[in-house]
RNA sequence: GGUUCCGUAGCUCAGCUGGAUAGAGCAACAGCCUUCUAAGCUGUGGGUCUUGGGUUCGAAUCCCAACGGAAUCACCA
C-alpha cells in the first residue's frame, strides 16, 4: 500500500473516531510538505472543520495526536493553522525504497486478459512529401502516449492511416512523368520521400507559373485555376487512378514504395513504430455503405444535386457534407469507413486519434456521426489534439520553404551532440565503436524531451538555435544524470543488495529522493488520465535534479559506514532504474556513459 | 460572426481534481573541478499569474464578462 493511501485512511479513521463522521478516504489527498516547514506530507484539515466544530489548528492537533498513536508510519507532526504536517518514521522510508527496488515493474500496471484495448492512431502522413517538424511532434506524442497507456495497464494497438491517394499524389506523379527523366531514389541519391516531395514542389512551381501566365492574359485567379492545363491533367490522372487504369496504378504503386522506404527509415530513426497500418486507398470506399445506411434510416439527407449531408444543427454544429454530388466520398466519409474496418479487426474499447488541433471540428463531427450511426464507441472517441509548432518567424509554410525537415532536424541534433561530446573530458571510457550510438541517443533525446515536455494542447515555439541547448531542463541533463549514476555503480564494485539496509534512517535529501521515487506510480497514472507525456517529462526532470543535489551533498563512495554506503548505492541504483523506466515512456534511451 | 483552445519572470515552459511566502531552465551577475562524470552544484536580481467581477475560511487554479492571440467553420485531406 502506498504511503499516501496509508495516510488518507488513517486520517479518515481519525475523523471517524474523533468526530463520528464518515469522510471518504479517497477524498483526502496528502500533498508533499513545503520545504519551509518540517514534515514530509501535509494534510489540509479545513474540510473536517464542519465535523470537528473546532478551530483549524485545534483540529489539526487532535488528528495529529490520533495518528501518532494509531499509525505506525507516523513518527510526529506539527500543526500550522489548518495544515497538519506529518513526519514519517525514517525507517519507513527505507522500507519504501526496498519495496521499489524489489519490484521490477514498479509504477507500471500489468496488462492482463481483461485489460481494455486502446487503439492509438498517429502519424498519418501524406505520401507526397517527407515528414516535417509537425509530424515529429505528432509521432513523438503518439508513440509516447502508446507507451503511457500500456504502462497504465491497457492493451495498446498503434496504428497509422496513410493517406496514399488523392490529387496531391497525382501532382507528384505528373511532375515525375513530365520532368523526372526516370529518376529513382538510387539514381538521385535521395530518400524516396524526399524525391517525391521535390516533384510535388516542382508541380507547384510550374502550376504557379502557369497561373501567372493565364492571369497575364486577362483571366481572374479563379478562371486561371479552372483553365490550368496542369491541374486538368492532374485531375484526369486522379480519375484514371479511380478507374483502375493499370499504367497509372503501377506508377502510383512504384512511387509509393519509394516513399514508404523513406518513411520507414525516418520512423526507425525516430524510434517509433506501428502494429497495424491502414491505407486510405483501401478504406476510402468503405464509408459509403455506412452513409447509405444512415440515409435509409433518415439520419442523413440528400440534396437535389445528389450530394448527401448530415444536419447537425440540433447539436449546435452545421450541416456536413458526406458524399459529393458525383457520389465520391470526402474526408469524413473515409474516416467513418476506417473506423468501421478497425472495429472489425480489433475489439476496441477506446479509440484515440492523435491529430493536430486544426481538426478539432472534424473530430467533434466524427464523434457525433459515429454515435448517430450506432457505433457505441463513437461518443467516447478521444481526439488527442495537440498544438502547432511555430518557428520564431511564424508558422511553417512549405511554399515559403520554412518547413523544418524531420530528417535534417535529427541530423542536426545528432551533429550537435557529437560536437558537444568532443569537448575535452567528455566520453571518457566510451569505446570508439559505441560513440556514434551515444551521439544518436543524446541528440534524439534532446529533441524528444524538448518536444514532449510541453503541454500537448499548447502551441509551442521551436527556436532551432535555442532548442539545441543541452543544459538545464533538457533530455541530455536527464541522460547525464543516469550516466553519472552508472559510473558510480561501476566504481563501487560491491553487492550493495546483499547488505540489509532496513535500519538506516535516511537524511532529508535521501527522504526527498525516496518520496519522489514513490511518486512515480502516481505520475504514470496521472499521465494516462490526462493523456500527457509532459507529466512524465517534468517528473523525470525533477527526479534527476533532486538526485544531482543529493549527489553533491555526500560522497557515496567515500562513506565508511558500509551499511550507509550500501543504502546510498541502492538509492542511486533505484533512481537510475526509475529514470530509465520513466524516460522509456517518452521513447527516449539512456546511455551507460556519456 | 459561431464554435473550440490558449494568455504565468526579458525568453521558453511547469504548477490548474481550489490550500501555506507562485516554481524551473535560458539569458545576466557572483562563487565551486589535486575530491565518485562541472552536460553538474550553490547564491543574487527578476512577477499587479492579461483585466474586472463572482463563488469561500482560502483562487494562478472553479464560474461569468471584457481584452489579446491561435485554430476552425470547403463538393481539400
Amino acid at each position: 500500500m502506498s504511503i499516501d493511501t496509508i495516510l488518507s485512511q488513517a486520517t479518515a479513521q481519525a475523523v471517524k473516531a474523533l468526530y463520528g463522521v464518515d469522510f471518504p478516504a479517497d477524498k483526502i489527498v496528502p500533498q508533499t510538505t513545503r520545504k519551509e516547514f518540517e514534515g514530509n506530507l501535509t494534510i489540509v484539515v479545513f474540510p473536517f472543520l464542519k465535523a470537528s466544530h473546532k478551530a483549524p489548528d485545534a483540529t489539526a492537533q487532535e488528528i495529529g495526536e490520533y495518528m501518532v498513536a494509531n499509525c505506525d508510519a507516523v513518527e510526529k507532526f506539527n500543526a500550522v493553522k489548518g495544515f497538519l504536517n506529518i513526519t514519517i518514521r525514517p525507517t519507513f522510508w527505507t522500507s519504501v525504497l526496498n519495496h521499489i527496488a524489489a519490484e521490477p515493474n514498479f509504477g507500471f500496471v500489468p496488462v492482463t486478459d481483461d485489460s481494455q484495448l486502446v487503439m492509438i492512431e498517429y502519424s498519418s502522413p501524406n505520401t507526397n512529401k517527407p515528414l516535417h517538424l509537425g509530424h515529429v511532434r505528432n509521432n513523438l506524442l503518439g508513440y509516447s502516449l502508446s507507451r503511457i497507456m500500456e504502462a497504465c495497464g491497457n492493451k495498446v494497438v498503434k496504428t497509422n492511416i496513410v493517406n496514399d491517394r488523392g490529387i496531391h499524389i497525382c501532382k507528384s506523379m505528373l511532375a515525375w512523368l513530365k520532368w523526372g527523366e526516370g529518376a529513382t531514389p538510387e539514381s538521385a541519391g535521395k530518400k524516396g520521400d524526399h524525391l517525391i516531395g521535390d516533384f510535388y514542389v516542382a508541380f507547384d512551381k510550374h502550376y504557379k507559373a502557369e497561373l501567372k501566365e493565364l492571369m497575364a492574359q486577362g483571366m481572374t485567379e479563379e478562371e486561371a485555376e479552372k483553365n490550368s492545363e496542369l491541374m486538368k491533367e492532374a485531375r484526369a490522372m486522379l480519375k484514371k487512378w479511380e478507374d483502375g487504369d493499370k499504367e497509372v496504378r503501377d506508377l502510383w504503386a512504384k512511387m509509393n514504395e519509394w516513399v514508404y522506404a523513406g518513411f520507414d527509415e525516418t520512423y526507425k530513426r525516430m524510434g517509433v513504430g506501428f502494429d497495424k497500418i491502414y491505407y486510405e486507398s483501401n478504406t476510402y470506399l468503405e464509408g459509403k455503405e455506412k452513409v447509405d445506411e444512415g440515409l435509409e434510416k433518415g439520419i442523413f439527407y440528400r440534396k437535389e444535386d445528389n450530394s448527401v449531408w448530415a444536419d447537425l444543427t440540433a447539436d449546435g454544429l452545421d450541416h456536413k457534407l458526406l458524399l459529393r454530388s458525383d457520389g465520391t466520398s470526402v474526408y469524413m466519409t473515409q474516416d467513418i469507413g476506417t473506423a468501421k474496418l478497425r472495429y472489425q479487426d480489433y475489439p476496441i474499447d477506446q479509440m484515440i486519434y492523435v491529430v493536430g488541433n486544426e481538426q478539432n471540428y472534424h473530430f467533434q463531427v466524427l464523434s457525433l456521426l459515429l454515435d448517430k450511426l450506432g457505433f457505441k464507441w463513437g461518443k467516447d472517441l478521444i481526439h488527442f489534439s495537440y498544438g502547432m509548432v511555430e518557428l520564431p518567424n511564424g508558422k511553417m509554410k512549405s511554399r515559403e520553404g520554412t518547413v523544418v525537415d524531420a530528417d535534417e532536424l535529427m541530423d542536426e541534433m545528432i551533429d550537435t551532440a557529437r560536437k558537444m561530446s568532443s569537448e575535452p573530458g567528455r566520453l571518457q571510457g566510451v569505446p570508439e565503436e559505441e560513440r556514434e550510438n551515444v551521439f544518436r541517443i543524446i541528440g534524439l533525446g534532446a529533441l524528444k524531451y524538448f518536444i514532449l515536455k510541453v503541454d500537448p494542447r499548447k502551441n509551442m515555439l521551436f527556436n532551432p538555435s535555442e532548442s539545441i541547448d543541452f543544459n538545464g531542463n533538457t533530455g541530455p541533463f536527464i541522460q547525464y544524470t543516469y550516466a553519472r549514476i552508472q559510473s558510480v555503480l561501476r566504481k563501487a564494485e560491491e553487492d550493495f543488495n546483499a547488505v540489509d539496509v532496513s535500519a538506516v534512517e535516511p537524511n532529508e535529501k535521501e527522504t526527498n529522493l525516496i518520496q519522489k521515487l514513490n511518486d512515480f506510480a502516481g505520475t504514470v497514472l496521472d499521465a494516462g488520465r490526462n493523456y500527457s507525456p509532459a507529466v512524465i517529462a517534468n517528473y523525470t526532470y525533477d527526479l534527476a535534479k533532486e538526485f544531482n543535489q543529493f549527489y553533491h551533498d555526500c560522497s557515496i563512495l567515500k562513506e565508511e559506514d558500509a551499511t550507509l554506503r550500501a543504502f546510498r548505492l541502492k538509492l542511486s541504483h533505484t533512481v537510475g532504474t526509475i529514470i530509465k523506466r520513466a524516460v522509456s515512456l517518452l521513447g527516449m534511451e539512456v546511455p551507460e556513459r556519456m
